[in-house]
RNA sequence: GGGCCCGUGGCUUAGCUUGGAUAAAGCACCGGCCUUCUAAGCCGGGGAUCGCGGGUUCGAAUCCCGCCGGGUCCGCCA
């Protein structure tokens, strides 16, 4: 509803200026008023006065030659309100600012909307693709990973509700050596039945890594593996087919547990048997900037402004790792209006000269959304050193931890339900820690923190739902029912506020779309409004009409929590 | 060495795109609140030279330049 709120004040706004300016602006901007042409900065923005607040008047106060305060004021003078139908209370100066405030209307209307369903946006807005985690299937999910494919996840919710029609990849490099390493390894040494496939294979590539790096005639034997597997020799296909998806699958369970999906598993040696990566290499060749390194021949693409050149093929003439990231590329492109790849910063070379490289075939750039590491207090994550935490290792942690503190809570409860809010809450909290700071922000991994349910993270906002649930259970126990209310009973100023709040779930959504740390923030609000409500208004005692108004305040904060807890990948849990 | 990112109370962060109204939260700390819908909650308190130094501006956490500290990348790896 804050959205159809703000669009309206851009509305009044802009005619206000459009009446009020005339008389004083400069002869440029009056000429382009004539032409209807001006299309006025309203300068709005949120405010802890108002409800919205334009700050216009600063930046036309010099054309002005007038104070702020003054020219604030003339705008107001201009301002007209429509009678009937909006959403606007009031427009007034506070001095070089102007307020705007929504009205009863605007406070009904939300919790209508509200009631009536959370639209999943009207016009659908295209197709976008996007690429999460794409872990090497050489082993488990760590934390690092985890941050990706939470922020992902995340984006994939936001874009989805905010009307496009959104495809999740996992690129899965089934091509390179570490690969060649596992496969190599299978064939002499055991999986270990008893272990979760994705831990088995890692422990088969540790012990295959070590035989490889003391004995340089097995590394031939990898390099020979890897040469015919990218030339499709059968036997060697299904061999590593065994093995990728034998990884994948243990992949797939640990992304399952996070309540993550992928729509589409994409190999990518499939753009190297169908051709695709031959095309992109000769088409490089003959628009693209390319030299020979040395006498060797291979070929290395010279791209603007990146210093060093990308190498595209070896001397041996096979693929490499960007070549076929380009034909995957392309193919993605071919398929949709928008393609957001999720890297971690350490890729950001990569896409850089994956940009560059895409310019020159003429394939739509893709957006990056580029997330910092993750280290541990002991130093950064190197697998190879041992010093990573497994996801299916901190999961269990934090949902053990979780029933821990719901045991202590709940002695009222069966196990299999303790178990279930333990579940809902310990991953919630994993996913809301993980997506709640900005992506660009280096994080490092305290487990003691994570496992921390007590700071105010997902089981916060979690509880007021429950809280929520509660009474409107409650209020069903004792036979309270709502068919009409009246909206206006609402006077307290938590009610007003929270009510304010749940009105903004589309607008966060809409302008956070590559923010996932900004639906955290919001989510989190909503549930401190909440709370405050709670501690204020009393609902099941309340008089009739006031229980009845408060019954649907309640449920649309519910609907807005366990909405804004989806779009963030987080359960809520109807008690805890 | 060069590119990119980060540096906001003791700790973790929001705000930086588009400069404006007392710099906003959480954790920790101190003090209150369970005879009323779940205290995983609520209220109050102390605590910040917004890394440092310049500049632009009527106005800078926000923009520009320099520096310092941390991270990351700079493979015929992926």
């Amino acid at each position: 509803m804050f959205l159809e709120f703000k669009k309206e004040v851009e509305h009044v706004l802009k005619e206000a200026l459009l009446a009020g300016v005339p008389e004083i602006v400069p002869p440029a901007v009056a000429e382009a008023l004539d032409k209807g042409a001006w299309e006025p900065e309203l300068e709005l923005e949120e405010s802890e006065h108002a409800d919205i607040s334009s700050r216009v008047a600063f930046s036309l106060a010099r054309t002005y030659k007038k104070s702020p305060a003054v020219v604030a004021e003339e705008i107001v003078n201009h301002l007209v309100i429509p009678a009937e139908n909006t959403l606007i209370s009031d427009a007034v100066a506070a001095g070089p600012y102007i307020n705007f405030y929504v009205n009863d209307f605007f406070l009904h209307k939300t919790l209508r909307k509200i009631k009536e369903g959370i639209e999943p946006a009207g016009e659908k807005k295209g197709k976008i693709i996007i690429e999460h985690t794409s872990a090497n299937p050489d082993g488990p999910l760590h934390i690092g990973h985890l941050r990706n494919a939470i922020i992902g996840d995340v984006l994939v919710r936001v874009l989805k509700r905010a009307g496009f029609d959104v495809e999740t990849h996992y690129y899965v490099n089934d091509m390179g050596r570490q690969i060649g390493v596992v496969v190599w390894g299978a064939e002499r040494i055991a999986f270990d039945a008893n272990k979760k496939a994705d831990h088995a294979v890692a422990d088969v590539y540790i012990a295959a890594n070590r035989l490889v790096e003391e004995n340089s005639e097995f590394l031939e034997d990898v390099d020979a593996l890897m040469r015919n597997y990218e030339a499709g020799d059968e036997a060697v296909m299904k061999k590593y087919e065994a093995v990728v998806k034998k990884c994948l699958s243990g992949i797939q369970t640990s992304l399952q547990r996070l309540n993550i999906r992928h729509d589409l598993f994409v190999w990518e040696s499939e753009f190297v048997r169908g051709g695709a990566v031959e095309e992109v290499m000769e088409e490089l060749k003959q628009k693209g900037d390319i030299k020979l390194d040395g006498s060797d021949s291979a070929l290395l693409l010279k791209l603007d402004g990146i210093e060093k050149e990308l190498v595209i093929q070896r001397t041996d003439g096979t693929s490499l790792y960007t070549t076929r990231d380009l034909a995957y590329h392309r193919w993605k492109s071919d398929r949709c209006d928008r393609v957001i790849d999720v890297f971690g910063k350490d890729h950001e070379l990569v896409s850089q000269q994956l940009s560059k490289a895409l310019e020159i075939l003429g394939v739509k750039v893709p957006e990056f959304v580029i997330f910092e590491f993750v280290s541990l207090p002991t130093g950064s994550l190197s697998t190879r050193a041992g010093r990573y935490i497994a996801a299916d290792e901190l999961m269990e942690k934090i949902e053990q931890r979780a029933y821990e503190e719901v045991d202590k809570k709940r002695t009222d409860l069966d196990e299999g339900k303790k178990h279930e809010i333990a579940r809902k809450v310990g991953i919630g909290a994993l996913r809301y820690d993980m997506v709640k700071v900005s992506p660009d922000k280096h994080i490092t991994f305290v487990f003691e923190d994570a496992l921390d349910i007590e700071k105010k993270g997902a089981p916060f906002i979690q509880y007021s739902h429950a809280r929520a649930c509660s009474i409107l259970r409650a209020a069903e126990e004792r036979g309270f029912s709502v068919r009409d209310y009246d909206a206006s009973l609402l006077r307290e100023e938590s009610e007003i506020e929270l009510i304010k709040k749940l009105s903004r779930l589309g607008y966060v959504i809409e302008s956070s779309e590559l923010k996932p740390h900004l639906v955290a923030k919001y989510v989190r609000e909503v549930a401190e409004w909440f709370n405050l409500f709670y501690k204020d208004c009393p609902v099941l005692n309340a008089e009739e009409e006031l229980r009845k108004a408060r019954m649907v305040l309640v449920d649309c904060a519910k609907i807005v929590l366990s909405n804004a807890l989806d779009v963030l990948g987080i359960e809520a849990p109807e008690e805890m």
